[in-house]
DNA sequence: CGGTCCCTTGATATTCATCAATATCAGTGG
DNA sequence: CCACTGATATTGATGAATATCAAGGGACCG
């Protein structure tokens, strides 16, 4: 750590370190701003230390001070139902942004915990809104950011409300597949960062219904899976099978 | 119609026609701004004439240019599925806000229907972010809306995910009870504007079960229900059920 | 190397969807 | 006012999808 070209390695930390370098450009906030103005909502932007697995990025009915962009990992975010029961609201993959159902109260209503080691962007809301009236790009993005929240969760119901349990979990497998594509990294081979109790309690099923449809489906070759990594075989078929069900024989 | 008081009749409609002087002020997205800033609000709304029973707010796939608030009436709000089945997202009372979920896109990704003869406000989305840049309440208002429908979609999903029929007809009659009575109407008896398809669709649900389950509530004395009329009688107990199931004996 | 959590697999139970028949309601026109 | 029509709602009988219960195997961690 003291060695002579400790300065360099530092310096190159450093250089990751802030929103006009960072690869995730695209999806996350800066989205759509032109480099000036993202220089100064690097300004605001606050990095922490990485998160073990299972760390807290905040709790349910934390007071509500900041946004939080996913930098690499992923976390959970999830309520709590009267009754004690857990209900995951989201998986979060790099760039995506959370705390937005926070802004309405100023508290958290629903926690959010890494599911791998996993480093935060923290963005002090405040700061976040001076800038929004001075720069109209941020504000707009920040809408779009929020109506892109809606349109995922207006997703999620439709898979509760009307899908049966193999459409659900072939949905989940390609909405993973495809936001990972996104984000650079291959869209046939990933790494299941949550549990199979995890999936079942997103999907609405139980996990022993999860753990059977994984089987299922390596038995009839759409995919491969061991232990928590998954190879996508056959991504027309799942397609076929997350989107429409009664497709038998008709059509 | 013509009589020697109808200036006075039409003087008074127009009076109702503004947010300054709309009841609902403190639900909508005047909540939190101060009269001046109000009525700059009010120069960017238009009033459409009112919308029968089964008429379209917008369609699927229209193309964004404005956010729409209800006035009074109701709306659902739902989404097409690729094989062309319907999954409601939401009823929509007076004060509420949709659109909301266009933003992203440019395009409404839900279509929007009147569930009764119905008003609305129309805010073109273009003056409203001009508004809220030099009208900083405003564009913190908008985020605080959007915020507070990404928790009502949160509490939806919990629904779908986790709870029994019985608990979420519970949960959605209580629900409507609570938003009337803040819409200053009555929470123990009110006017179920969808069908039961429509709230066997929205919960995820058969027809059937619905109706089922409303006369078996009926049966327990905890509702009442002729047509599309309901009273809650035992509130505490629909409570009960709507919240925590295995309650019977135990804790 | 032992403990604990996580995952898998099988047997059984339950909830709810589906099918089918009737009943009721809201219009429409005679 | 009444009969007629189609949409909407109720009710019963049956079946399928999925939860629950129970037990064993495997992975991960100190």
């Amino acid at each position: 750590m003291t060695g002579p070209d400790s300065r360099k390695v530092i310096d190159i930390a450093l250089v990751k370190q802030v929103c006009s370098n960072c690869n995730l450009h695209q999806l996350c906030l800066p989205m759509g701003i032109d480099m000036e103005d993202v220089e100064r909502l690097d300004t605001i932007v606050k990095r922490r230390r990485p998160l073990p697995r299972g760390g807290y990025v905040f709790h349910l009915g934390d007071e509500f001070i900041a946004l939080y962009a996913i930098r690499s990992g992923s976390v959970k975010t999830y309520t709590i139902t009267e009754d004690g029961s857990e209900q995951i609201t989201g998986f979060h993959l790099p760039g995506e942004i959370i705390g937005l159902d926070a802004i309405n109260t100023g508290r958290h209503p629903c926690g959010a915990r890494a599911l791998e080691t996993t480093s935060i962007c923290e963005m002090p809301f405040i700061r976040l809104e001076e800038l929004a009236t001075t720069v109209p790009g941020v504000g707009r993005q920040l809408l779009r950011v929020m109506s892109r929240e809606i349109n995922a969760e207006n997703e999620l119901l439709t898979l509760l409300g009307k899908k049966s349990a193999e459409e659900r979990l072939a949905a989940l497998l390609l909405s993973l597949s495809m936001r990972y594509k996104a984000r650079g990294f291959s869209s046939r081979e990933y790494h299941l960062s949550m549990s199979r109790h995890d999936i079942g309690n997103y999907l609405g099923l139980a996990v022993e219904t999860v753990s059977r449809l994984f089987t299922r489906f390596q038995q009839q070759g759409l995919i491969h899976v061991r232990n928590k990594y998954i190879q996508l075989i056959e991504i027309e078929q799942l397609q076929q099978l997350a989107g429409m069900k009664n497709c038998t024989a008709s059509s």
